[in-house]
DNA sequence: GGTCATGTTCTATATCTGTAGAACATAGCA
DNA sequence: TGCTATGTTCTACAGATATAGAACATGACC
């Protein structure tokens, strides 16, 4: 009945701390290099090998650290950066970390 | 008989990954907005309240992930902040990160 | 409705992490 | 040789984390 919630922390919430831990684990790194082409990119695409529940689980860390939206449409959902938001909280954070995240 | 060792990893084998995941701690990160200024600190100066077995914990993981220097000087340690080589590792990220842990 | 595709939630588990007391090590000094 | 100061290592433990199978939910399509 519910529709999916997928619901963000405001920008202004988010502690540093938490967009750092977000970024710590080399998969969710991996997960945010590859959404730092700007484009919405679905759980599916993103995953490759790794199993839906692992996927589901760091998704769900970057999201509720404010890292990534996620964007219910359809049967699929499409993730994306929080670039312009996160940018404006922590100015050049993300850009200094995605530029070397290899 | 042996010297105590403080052996920390060359800058150039360090991951992006560990050095946020060492920053990702609410304690470390003020340790490394202490050591910010520039100046050595002696862990005993940074713990403050924390228990010492506490901190020489999170100097450890500090010291490992290549953030922070320590040096014996007599009976205390100085701790520094391995800024300049962070900065060539990772240029902008170590600024980028400490500007924003107020 | 039935079926398939895409993800989430539930559950379990092995490992890691933060905390901190206790014991030990080292350095300076009387 | 004590004695004190400064940290490290040992040990324990509660809670968090990464992983992943199984069940469930949702949406599209027949």
């Amino acid at each position: 009945m519910s529709e999916r919630d997928f619901t963000q922390p405001a920008i202004d919430a988010v502690a540093l701390h938490q967009v750092l831990f977000a970024l710590s684990d080399p998969t969710r790194l991996a997960i945010a290099r590859a959404l730092a082409d700007g484009e919405e990119h679905s759980a599916g695409d993103l995953a490759g090998e790794i199993p839906k529940s692992t996927m589901s689980h760091h998704l769900k860390i970057l999201r509720e650290a404010g890292v990534t939206a996620t964007r219910p449409e359809g049967m699929r959902c499409r993730v994306s950066l929080r670039r312009a938001e996160l940018n404006r909280r922590f100015p050049g954070l993300l850009a200094a970390i995605l530029k070397h995240a290899e």
